[in-house]
RNA sequence: GCCCUCGUAGCUCAGCGGUAGAGCACUCCCUUGGUAAGGGAGAGGUCACGGGUUCGAUUCCCGUCGAGGGCUCCA
């Protein structure tokens, strides 16, 4: 709290002896320094802000954050500042001690300084004892552990201020949130700010930009423009996903975007997720723009009666959907209000759900090689609020478990994390940066069929109700590419860069040759372009090479006239002169084998100690 | 939606209470040049939009829209 004050009690134990709260995160030394850093920043605001109302602390992945309820809004010169005080207390290597204090006497502490959300913190605790934490002056509610001394947190840095509702309830006020990041050491550090600078060159909006692949406008916050060149690269994705459904027995349909709200009252969508649903009215009825198309595949299913014969069926959609965000959550490619899932659901008996989802999973694991993309899976289980019978779900869970293991895929089990529909199983892929992003998903929907009414005719002539497979490998395409964007860093395999070769004449003698090849490849499907501009070669290759083209075929005279190219790969070099037949079959087959020829950057970091957000630590 | 920051030429950015500047890109001319920028000239902006303060606003204030970082949300 405030710096004069005195300790309610005198300080005897040192953190050394302090247990761990049973059944909370890892806590080791790295967790001990976040907090500690978090504890040290609190001094530090508190001496410029000595009035100042203190909330939360926690250690995060990858450092630290407290809130604050400040009379103003901090600078980054305020962040300055605090950190120079940050150093300051470092540098005077502190013991943190600590002790217990009854609840009562812990609340008149908090009284007498104004601190309420502490008050209210230890009026949640409903225990008769809690703990202090002190490091020189400071004295702070925390149940610990920290490191010994202040010395100990040598490699942090404040990142940023945001806002943050206290209690994460937006009814709640808003208070101020400083971010820090922090460390064992100074290198790890350093390792570390290399990565965001690393992130931050690769962002998928700087990327697209400048290797003009969309743009955003004002006209339709939330909606992605796709230029020539990103619509390649989404029309390639698009033409992956039907190619490999098409030879796994999948049928696609194309229905509406506009459905009456009747639709939506159906599948339940109109009670629980309204907000989320772009609406229009048209003479006096409500229609709303698609959001999922889980309900209007219901309908196709609908159109005759089915036999058990006829199941599993697969069936897939990519129509466009929009979801009404909120406009702070929109990001890049990344959280948009238009995009398309390469979505498909599969209606099965039960006894055929091991079997879809053991295929559905040998999909998911042959589409990310492709991308040499690593992933991990969770497998959520029945919720508190499950809908259902419980024996239903008991098999189901047992079926997913047992395909995951029979393709040898690990996975950890999220208890509880399911929907209330159904088990399911999330894909987490992690890109070169050592980054996860949820992507695919494989959900069980026992609800959905039921509420439409789904029925087929089964072996005993006895109508049954089929089960829902809901299930996306890339999720949005939109995503997607921006995660792959971010994860080649903007130069994309051969078979989906948009601009495959650029063909560069060193001068006017050579344009018609170039020409007349650059009309041959296209025949053949390749998409490569001709820099026939009075331009010197430094300049056309420097060109390609920033908008990452694979490959640069440059003819001189020579070339020209041994029907053949010098051929220079983004980001390889020149590999000398190779004959035109010889470059279109290296071409054609990096196309048809949708070969992942690029070389990834990758960045190894200490990322996989990673601590886990948790607030449980205040 | 909420908090903070931001919005100047196609892009990246500088500037500032007295009606705007650079580099790149673009157009034209010269140059026909072997693997990351050849030279010259030119064109291009109601300084996001709407109010207000002021003799005067791109600059200060308020609002709107959009963007960025978070929070919330993501059945």
């Amino acid at each position: 709290m405030s710096n004069d004050s005195a300790p309610v009690q005198s300080p005897s134990e040192t953190t050394e002896e302090v247990a761990p709260t049973d059944g909370a995160p890892r806590r080791d030394q790295l967790w001990k320094i976040r907090h500690s850093c978090s504890h040290i920043m609190a001094q530090a605001v508190l001496e410029i802000f000595p009035e100042a109302s203190m909330a939360i602390g926690p250690p995060i992945a990858d450092g630290f954050y407290y809130d604050f309820d400040l009379p103003r809004s901090l600078t980054p010169d305020d962040l300055a500042d605090i950190e120079a005080r940050m150093e300051r207390i470092v540098k005077g290597n502190f013991e943190f001690k600590t002790w217990n204090v009854p609840s009562e006497e812990a609340i008149a502490y908090f009284k007498e300084r104004n601190q309420q959300y502490k008050i209210e913190l230890i009026q949640d605790l409903g225990v008769p004892e809690v703990r202090f934490y002190q490091q020189d002056s400071f004295v702070d509610l925390c149940g610990g552990p920290h490191v010994r001394r202040t010395g100990e947190c040598k490699a942090f840095k404040l990142m940023r201020v945001s806002g943050a509702y206290w209690r994460g309830d937006s009814n709640k006020p808003m208070l101020q949130r400083i971010y820090g990041t922090a460390w064992k050491n100074k290198s790890d550090l350093a390792s570390y700010l290399e990565l965001l600078e690393e992130a931050k060159r690769r962002d998928h909006r700087k990327l697209g930009k400048e290797l003009d692949l969309f743009s955003f406008h004002q006209e339709s916050p939330g909606a992605i423009f796709w230029h020539p060149r990103g619509w390649q690269i989404y029309r390639g994705l698009r033409d992956l996903w039907r190619d490999i459904h098409t030879a796994e027995g999948y049928v696609e349909i194309c229905n509406p975007i506009i459905y009456n709200k009747s639709l939506y009252e159906t599948s339940g969508h109109w009670e629980h997720y309204n907000e989320h649903m772009f609406k229009v009215e048209s003479e006096g009825e409500v229609y709303c723009i698609k959001p999922m198309n889980c309900p209007d595949t219901m309908l196709f299913f609908k159109t005759r009666k089915h036999s058990y014969r006829d199941l599993p069926l697969r069936v897939s959609e990519g129509q466009i959907l929009h979801r009404n965000e909120l406009s702070g959550a929109l990001n890049g490619l990344l959280r948009v209000r238009q995009f398309a899932q390469d979505d498909a659901h599969l209606f099965v008996t039960e006894e055929q759900i091991e079997k879809e989802i053991t295929n559905v999973v040998g999909m998911i694991e042959r589409i990310y090689a492709l991308f040499d993309l690593k992933f991990r899976v969770k497998l959520s289980t029945r919720p508190a609020d499950f809908m259902g019978e419980p024996a239903l779900w008991d098999e189901a869970e047992a079926a997913l478990e047992r395909s995951l293991n029979a393709n040898n895929i690990p996975f950890i089990v999220n208890h509880g994390d399911g929907a209330f529909y159904g088990p399911k199983i999330d894909f987490d892929v992690i890109d070169a940066l050592g980054r996860k992003w949820q992507c695919a998903t494989i959900q069980l929907d026992f609800q959905l069929p039921r509420r439409f009414e789904l029925t087929y005719t089964d072996r005993e002539n006895t109508q049954k109700t089929p089960i829902v497979i809901h299930r996306a490998i890339f999720g949005s395409l939109e995503r997607f590419i921006g995660i792959l964007i971010e994860h080649v860093a903007g130069a994309f395999p051969t078979w989906l860069a948009p601009v495959q070769a650029v063909i560069m004449p060193i001068s006017d003698e050579q344009v018609d040759y170039c020409h007349a090849v650059a009309a041959r490849f296209r025949a053949k499907g390749l998409r490569v372009e001709v820099d026939d501009r009075n331009e010197k070669l430094g300049y056309k290759v420097r060109e390609a090479e920033l908008l990452k083209t694979p490959y640069m075929l440059v003819a001189g005279r020579r070339e020209a006239e041994g029907n053949s190219f010098s051929v220079r790969n983004f980001s390889v070099g020149d590999r000398g002169a190779i004959g035109v037949d010889e470059i279109e079959a290296e071409l054609l087959q990096k196309v048809a084998n949708r070969e992942f020829d690029v070389k990834l950057k990758t960045i190894s970091w200490s990322h996989e100690e990673e601590t886990e957000t948790d607030e449980s630590g205040y």
